[in-house]
DNA sequence: CGCCCCCTCGCAGTTTCTGGGGAGTGAGAT
DNA sequence: ATCTCACTCCCCAGAAACTGCGAGGGGGCG
């Protein structure tokens, strides 16, 4: 494993990449270059859809999607909960299903030492920059504080193109919400009922209720519990 | 202006900050380092409240908040639809309010040029890092592009500090849910009833119930939506 | 072998939410 | 100066969610 190679260059080519294939090519050639088993990246939008570039093996990432392992992956848990990039040894491994993920993964070809950079966008965007590896505990560190810097500056370049060039993410910048549709959305989001919030917000009932339909209909959401979790994970609310 | 002098230092000090007093110091010497009139890190939350440091004169800082100009400022509301950083120079000041703003924060001895670094993290925070300066369009722009990737950095070390340091950050690690409850809360999330969760799920509504009864015990919610939000913001689950 | 937790199911009554109407004021934008 | 949009209020009826009662099988752990 080595320290990343010319990162101008790299950053510079991250720039002008005009499509998603352009960048499955710099994180192979990426991967060659530092000399790590994978190196991937990947996206979970708030829809559900994602997408993702790397150099995992296919088999693995549709078992990953088919075996539903996302819902229990440490890596995503302890990302989506941190701002500092992590190594997988500090993560709660500790669950059932969460070992039997690790070693279903190592069975695929993942390697047994692993770092992840938490990355966030706008509308509650959030991806991973995820390497693995096989090496020793020691080695792993050294290599990880080494590079820390120069990964999360590729991590954000990375995502910064993965954001331009990603498509229909336009159709789903959704209007934004008024001050009152906010503060109700907030209200009904710690807890409160309607009735509470209307009166926490001097309104009648009827009043905080059109607030409500109104940021259901911006949202999209089939309900107030829908609107309450799209407007979270959007970052319109926050708790 | 000059470019960042010492990053491994400066990231360093910001590592081995114990108090958001160090923070303070450590932006001011920033400050002095790089030769910009300001620089300024702070937190910008929906509820209101906030945290920030840098070297604004209090007047200025006091007069924001009263004028109420975080609901109108280009920055933070260009800086919340981006992800890389911005030149002020790029946001839409076309409305009256802004340009007000703008007149006023000249006035206060903010330079005329800025630029913002957008920063986000765990549960929805999402902070600023910014730097304005009094300098011609291409002094600026040569200073920016000359250091963007070092002020990112910095940027993200900041905020990583800031996050450990505040206070108002309780860990409340509630209990686990079980893989049934996280099925029935995420579908909840994704905006079905009761009713279709319980049939995707080919069990009967009230046995998805009791999950949900479940779940909202766990989490300490008082409704539905709001153990929802609460599992969404703890990322118990993903959406 | 108990104990605890996870998974599964039923009934009934009460409260809350949802969706369909209509209506008036004031501020900011075109 | 009109016009849009945010904000405020009201009624009604049906749909859905919440509360509280109870019940049984299966699996892991001390």
């Amino acid at each position: 494993m080595e320290n990343v190679p010319r990162l101008d260059r790299l950053i510079q080519r991250l720039e002008s990449a005009e499509g998603l294939d352009d960048l499955q090519v710099a994180i192979e050639e990426l991967r060659d270059q530092l000399g790590v088993d994978h190196l991937v990246y990947h996206w979970v939008s708030s829809n559900g859809e994602q997408y993702g570039c790397g150099t995992y093996d296919l088999e693995w990432v549709n078992r990953y999607v088919e075996k539903g392992y996302l819902r229990v992956d440490p890596v995503i848990q302890g990302c989506y909960q941190r701002f500092h990039p992590v190594d997988w040894k500090r993560l709660d491994w500790s669950s059932k299903a969460a070992r039997q993920l690790l070693q279903d993964a190592i069975k695929h070809g993942v390697g047994n030492q692993g770092y992840s950079i938490p990355i966030r966008g706008p509308n509650g965007q959030f991806a991973l920059f995820t390497l693995s590896h096989n090496a020793s505990d020691e080695d792993w560190e050294q290599f990880t504080n080494d590079n820390r810097r120069d990964l999360i500056l590729i991590a954000h370049y990375f995502n910064q193109k993965a954001l331009e060039l990603e498509p229909g993410r336009k159709p789903e910048q959704a209007q934004a919400l008024s001050p009152r549709e906010i503060e109700a959305m907030t209200l009904l989001a710690v807890g409160y009922s309607r009735a509470q919030a209307a009166d926490t917000l001097s309104i009648s009932e009827h009043t905080l209720r059109v607030y409500v339909e109104s940021a259901r209909f911006k949202l999209g959401a089939l309900n107030t519990t829908h609107a309450v979790a799209k407007a979270l994970s959007r970052g319109v609310i926050v708790v």
